[in-house]
DNA sequence: ACGGCTAATATGTATAGACATTTAGTCGAC
DNA sequence: GTCGACTAAATGTCTATACATATTAGCCGT
């Protein structure tokens, strides 16, 4: 029988991880050119398309900036480019294996006014849902969360009473985004917060403000209090993703 | 004189935001197929090539998912994942219109232990400088940094004497690294914490941990222990990079 | 009804060539 | 010398074609 043919990463992919690793090890290090598409054409024995596609999805990940009739160079690397994730709530909880539990706290239905966290996006008189609620792990609060949700854009959330599902985990699965913001910070709780969360007044929280817009449109914005002293948030992450 | 050609996207820009377009748009949800490339190809009337471009770097970005035979479907958005910013603070310092001051509070060399924050990264008796430094924005406390580094891996830390030039940014210009993790959390300032960084005691600040690896090398820990009054993370970013 | 074979289908990879576009560097005129 | 125009070099885009490979729908026999 004959060799079974060995899977041999593509073609592409072979060039392509050499040249990463030649980056990432620092023998080629920022600012460097690396070689032309017709030497890696020579190199590789193959056609120009194939190195092109290599190099341009390098390009594509940041890795390398191309200049015309200059080459292709190893991009400086960006300061500091964490790629975060935040995963909801429930997901969070139940993946460190302890039970989740939520509880609405109130849930009503108003108009912006002058001194909202949205009003810079929301003109003031904005018919939006307002909500707050505790995120529970092995029943004990976890996370406070505070909520506006503009009607004008999801209007099905008014028909929503989100006393068992999270707002969060409900405007992820029914409305698409298009570009948020996060603010990460440190506060002292408050006397109400401290309570809510059973904690002394003024102990260091993590406080995570995220809004979040589809298009032009404001869809959401989210207040996050948890504990300091259950949460963390962790990143691993490589130069240039 | 004949109408200047307008610069008419390249065919496959114009392919790309057009799927982009719906995908973003929420009429092609999660989970829809999108044409296959000999519809794509047809209705544009260009090579399979071309399209294929296209939706292998829709593909590559993480917008659409393709299984052979079945077809490229829209991607199921990922949960939440943001790319945070996280200059190193001197420009973090004078970016927001601030002076930058620096100030060595020790530097020593040492040996690590067995309950040192690298003690599961490099083994106990490991040559480290162990440093620790104010950060200053207009005379007054900014922030407090303690840091690690690994002497065999970073020789040249131990010719430079950290007085004036801060360790991150210091490490920044002269090491390559291949990977970094973060941690995240908020903190009550401790007695020496809260007087060297002017606070009351138990103030709540912002705690930044990172590690950095070159390769298999463990280079550097850090700890930047933030004014939670003063300093704030944030990051702008869209579903899928 | 069930399980396995087969053939159709869509993507994956690669080629060789063509022409367009941008720009670094050269060379010449002033 | 300085400023321009020109040229050649490198990337950018696209075509038409070919074959490989994974997956599934459907057929077929039991």
């Amino acid at each position: 029988m004959a060799p079974a043919t060995v899977p041999a990463l593509a073609l592409h992919q072979r060039i392509r991880s050499d040249i990463e690793a030649k980056i990432l090890s620092g023998e080629w290090g920022p600012g460097h050119r690396i070689p032309f598409e017709h030497e890696l054409m020579a190199q590789y024995g193959c056609a120009r398309m194939t190195v092109n596609k290599v190099i341009a999805g390098l390009a594509a990940a940041g890795l390398i900036e191309r200049r015309r009739r200059a080459g292709s160079f190893v991009a400086q690397p960006r300061i500091q480019s964490a790629v975060l994730q935040i995963p909801d709530i429930p997901q969070e909880v139940t993946g460190r294996g302890a039970e989740y539990g939520y509880e609405l706290i109130f849930r009503r239905r108003r108009r912006t006014g002058p001194r909202d966290p949205l009003a810079s996006e929301l003109p003031a008189g904005t018919d939006v849902l307002d909500l707050r609620c505790r995120h529970l792990a092995d029943g004990k609060p976890f996370a406070l969360e505070d909520r506006l949700i503009a009607l004008a854009v999801v209007p099905e959330a008014a028909e929503t009473d989100f006393s068992t599902v999270p707002p969060g985990s409900w405007l992820l699965g029914h409305v698409p985004w298009t570009e948020a913001e996060h603010r990460i910070s440190a506060v002292g709780a408050s006397l109400r917060e401290a309570r809510e969360l059973e904690l002394p007044r003024g102990a260091p929280c993590l406080c995570l403000e995220r809004r979040t817009w589809r298009g032009a449109d404001t869809i959401t914005y989210a207040r996050q209090l948890f504990r300091g002293d259950h949460y963390n948030l962790a990143a691993r992450f490589s130069p240039q993703g």
